[in-house]
DNA sequence: TTGAAAGCGCTAACAG
DNA sequence: CTGTTAGCGCTTTCAA
């Protein structure tokens, strides 16, 4: 049996409700009977019971984090960041590597303070449209059914390719996912190409087919069997960035000289690839703590601040060159 | 408001324990009402409170992964099978990527139904020592306070060793973290230094102070500066492998041709380097079904099983090369 | 087959 | 300052 605020009760001779009191570091509890209870609570070896705690107050002070992709390295920095956020609010945060649907359908159950939302396959609205508890999302939203922080992904593209042709590129590739069903990324595509049609360049499409760097390996292999090659490819993640560098590199491409590169995300990573990558995107401390703030306005009931959508940076390093 | 049983109750013109069963598919239910109370669940949008139910069942059917480093790929890997299998359990997994001990202190509080400890910096004995919920860890145990599923890291090594030398290595380094704190790097140091010894073969090691990818290309940046390098090398994990494999490439060093490579771990993901990797490790679906199938034994109350060391295995790849 | 009632561990009025 | 008591939402005897 485990020790419960009735047996503290017992073992200091007060009613259990001043233990909970004392527990609590109550003002209306003597400072002597306090320390006498904390102290026989301690060789009790009491811990409080978080369901039941829970349950009359209302509160847990935690946030779930849903998140059914743990392997990809840009993510992982963010949820990093936003955990330290998180436990800096007084919070705990749990996370879920499960299907989104079923983590929300957990994390309702728990009925936990708030739900931060790291998904962007399944269409919103296959989620319960009434879950109870705030659901913040992070992406591009499918229909406008949560509260989403978001990113400029079409500037992103857009500060890219200002970038590479400032410096003389024409010839500038996109590698990501092509026409893939991930919100993220079909906005990264559609920027990019929107930013080269509008200075009458022609786009070219490299397409990953996923999002790991080997993917983009892969990409990139069957890339050099063409005849003539791109001046600049434009990467829409750090993974797809990794595994590019790699292809490019074994065949004796040399990053900036022979091509250039930019990648999405903004991480610090990028700055201890192969060669410093110049990137672009939300540096993802402000990504986190925007993330963390607008989850935790919307549970104190304000409804403010949704549907942001952050401004990327470009952050010069050296993977980029001026064409000759 | 959230609804409640009693909301369903009072729309169903029942009692609120005719819905508890009801909901619950007793058969103490007729057929027809139950029916009718779970559509008008339904109707009302109910979403059963998990921590009302935990407090009179005592049972959460869900397992805590403490997990405070997210950022290594051959853990993910782990985590990733390691919820499958929960799930295949019918249970559900949360994560807690804070210090082990917060970690701890949180599951212990929710009174979930195990713990599952992927930690190896900090000594168990730092951890309350009644937690009063069944906490399995992985690795190489501090001291025997908790029960542990680890891997023979010492054979792991020997095996390493020994297939190097059947063809032809002398000069065999080993790349990790050094005389670090980290229980499994340590375990692997000292299986790779005993599998030396016992040859007689001087030991080399390099260190790589930390864990990360580049953590292993700017070490193998400093042994470039040395006057001799080994003729292979052994490294103490995927992410090592990875950053020794970049390193070496971008010095025009050739693997295997030029030098031999075995990385520890046993991942899908080592086929896919650059060169694939051979590789020693317990390969990582075994290793998830142990740990769960142990927790689980241990949370129905049998004692056994705990202690276990699984054995690695070799998978030779084309990272190692006869030794002319 | 259904309902009434006790109680899981805790907090929060309210009374003493 | 301390104790009494009424629940939080739910399951589970026990009666009806």
């Amino acid at each position: 049996m485990t020790v419960t605020i009735k047996d503290i009760a017992k073992a200091a001779n007060v009613s259990y409700s001043t233990v909970s009191k004392a527990l609590n570091d109550s003002p209306l509890v003597k400072p002597e009977t306090k320390r006498m209870i904390v102290e026989k609570a301690n060789e009790l070896g009491y811990t409080p019971n978080f369901s039941a705690k829970h349950l009359v107050t209302r509160r847990t002070n935690t946030i779930g984090l849903v998140w059914p992709t743990i392997e990809r390295v840009a993510l992982s920095a963010l949820v990093t960041r936003v955990n330290q956020h998180i436990t800096n609010s007084g919070r705990t945060m749990i996370l879920s590597i499960n299907h989104a649907l079923e983590a929300v359908e957990l994390f309702s159950r728990m009925r936990i303070d708030g739900i931060l939302l790291f998904e962007e396959e399944i269409p919103q609205d296959k989620l319960p449209n009434n879950i109870g508890i705030p659901l913040l999302s992070y992406g591009v939203p499918a229909i406008e059914q949560f509260p989403t922080v978001g990113v400029q992904h079409e500037l992103a593209m857009e500060l890219a390719v200002k970038e590479f042709v400032e410096i003389g590129h024409q010839s500038i590739a996109y590698a990501g996912v092509i026409n893939g069903t991930g919100r993220r990324q079909q906005a990264k595509q559609i920027g990019y190409e929107e930013a080269m049609r509008k200075r009458g360049l022609k786009s070219q499409r490299i397409d990953t087919r996923g999002l790991d760097a080997c993917d983009a390996d892969s990409a990139i292999e069957r890339l050099l069997t063409e005849p003539t090659l791109p001046t600049a490819i434009i990467c829409s993640s750090y993974d797809i960035a990794i595994g590019t560098l790699r292809a490019l590199r074994r065949n004796g491409i040399q990053v900036p000289n022979d091509l250039s590169l930019i990648s999405y995300d903004n991480i610090p990573q990028l700055a201890e690839a192969d060669v410093p990558l110049t990137a672009v995107g939300v540096p993802i401390d402000k990504l986190a703590k925007e993330l963390v703030e607008t989850l935790l306005a919307l549970i104190e009931g304000e409804q403010a601040a949704t549907g942001r959508k952050l401004t990327p940076e470009l952050v010069r390093r050296n993977s980029t060159k001026p064409r000759a």
